[in-house]
DNA sequence: CTAGGGTTAG
């Protein structure tokens, strides 16, 4: 038959128990005891600022520890331990932890709460201490405690912060195996979240593929965290390749793409010059039931007039309002981005009475917008107009703005404009 | 809790 070791404890207590009360009573009155002598410990440790800041005495607050604990005539908690530690941790004296934790091991009997050992193991990963934090791990049974997925991802967190130590995961993966802690799914997001983190996307692809394999089932964040981690990625010869065909085999290993996962990709498209296939995208939403918000249709939008596709994008204008969308300041500078680059100045200028009168401001960039496209057609005075209106409607002009003016007058040669405009801008030091 | 994500030009 096999014993557990509290309830041995218990029948000792029993035995032995000092008070004549009951074994709860007994328990209360050990739990009020500790914690008087652990607010002892805080207060002493709070109480020597000066001594903290003192290298030479670490063996202060441990001593202190022991001693108020001894005095109180009470074994110490996890919990005072626990503050030992992260106190040397905030004061830079991870060093000193070691000598708490052989005491933890030999000296005392109580079964080591995990989630302390856990953080241990990540204060011993930021300061930098991967073999301490990978030693700690494989010692966990020796405090008395079943080491589970909590500490393993705890350590995947800390072994993924660098690729250098990133090459030691394999290996702990294996040892998990031996130590009978399987992964869960929670370990894969730690991992596949730190491997994008650190641009390693090819990896996570590949862990979601031993996720996949190993009968966890398709995780949904794992994969829209891929996905926009590809969409980011800087290496177009990668990503451009990937982000589609990526999205395309989870889609169709059951992964249903949320609005975010589409504005990414979205994005990622118009970003790449690739409006058409943008456009696509939305209408591969719509046929997934999913409405696309204004900012979808904006950045669509936004890719379609790059492409100067103007009959689509009147189109797409169209669909929105239809769909009971309401275009904000964002989707009118695209649309009369869109005017201004088919010299269209009048019905831009136009647009402007229309979004105010529907409640949506005009704002500096709307402005700028118009003014070069004014200028562009030299009409220098109705720019200046303009410039007027801004100024009443209290849209701030920045130095994009001075650049167009000047741009403007120097196209038509008037140098005399050109320098009083210039003066002013000398003024506001906008230069 | 219903944001965030999106607009000029260099």
């Amino acid at each position: 038959m096999v014993i557990r070791p509290s309830s041995l404890r218990s029948k000792f207590l029993r035995k032995h128990r000092k008070w004549p009360t009951s074994a709860y009573s007994y328990k209360w009155q050990q739990t009020f005891i500790q914690n008087q002598a652990l607010q002892t410990l805080k207060q002493s440790a709070a109480a020597t600022p000066q001594e903290k800041e003192n290298n030479d005495r670490p063996h202060h607050l441990f001593s202190a520890h022991v001693h108020s604990f001894t005095s109180y005539n009470c074994d110490p908690t996890p919990e005072a331990y626990h503050f030992v530690i992260k106190t040397l941790a905030k004061t830079s004296q991870v060093h000193h932890i070691p000598r708490v934790l052989d005491r933890i091991e030999f000296a005392e009997k109580f079964e080591t709460p995990e989630y302390i050992l856990a953080q241990l193991i990540k204060i011993y990963g930021f300061a930098g201490r991967i073999g301490d934090a990978i030693d700690l791990f494989c010692r966990i049974p020796k405090f008395r405690c079943v080491p589970s997925v909590y500490s393993l991802n705890s350590l995947l967190y800390v072994l993924c912060r660098s690729s250098e130590s990133l090459k030691l995961v394999p290996e702990m993966l294996l040892k998990c195996q031996v130590m009978n802690i399987r992964l869960e799914v929670s370990s894969f997001r730690v991992l596949i979240t730190a491997l994008c983190r650190i641009g390693k996307i090819g990896y996570a692809i590949q862990m979601l593929n031993y996720m996949i394999n190993d009968g966890y089932g398709l995780d949904a964040r794992c994969c829209s965290l891929i996905l926009s981690s590809l969409c980011e990625e800087k290496d177009l010869a990668l990503s451009n390749f990937e982000v589609l065909s990526f999205l395309e085999a989870i889609k169709k290993m059951g992964f249903t793409p949320s609005m975010m996962d589409y504005s990414d990709v979205i994005r990622f498209l118009v970003k790449e010059g690739r409006g058409l296939d943008a456009l696509d995208a939305l209408c591969q939403m719509k046929v997934e039931g999913i409405k696309p918000d204004i900012v979808c249709y904006t950045m669509v939008l936004h890719g379609i007039i790059a492409k100067g596709d103007y009959g689509k994008a009147d189109e797409l204008f169209d669909e929105l309002l239809v769909l009971g969308l309401v275009p904000d300041v964002y989707t009118y500078n695209v649309y009369i981005n869109g005017l201004c680059k088919q010299n269209n100045v009048e019905a831009g200028l136009n647009m402007i009475s229309s979004m105010e009168e529907l409640g949506c401001k005009p704002n500096l960039i709307t402005y700028n917008l118009l003014l070069k496209a004014v200028n562009k057609i030299g009409e220098i005075s109705q720019a200046k107009e303009l410039m007027t209106k801004m100024n009443l409607k209290g849209v701030g002009v920045n130095s994009q703005t001075y650049r167009i003016m000047l741009d403007g007058l120097f196209h038509k040669g008037d140098v005399d404009e050109a320098c009083v405009l210039m003066e002013e801008i000398l003024d506001k030091q906008l230069c």
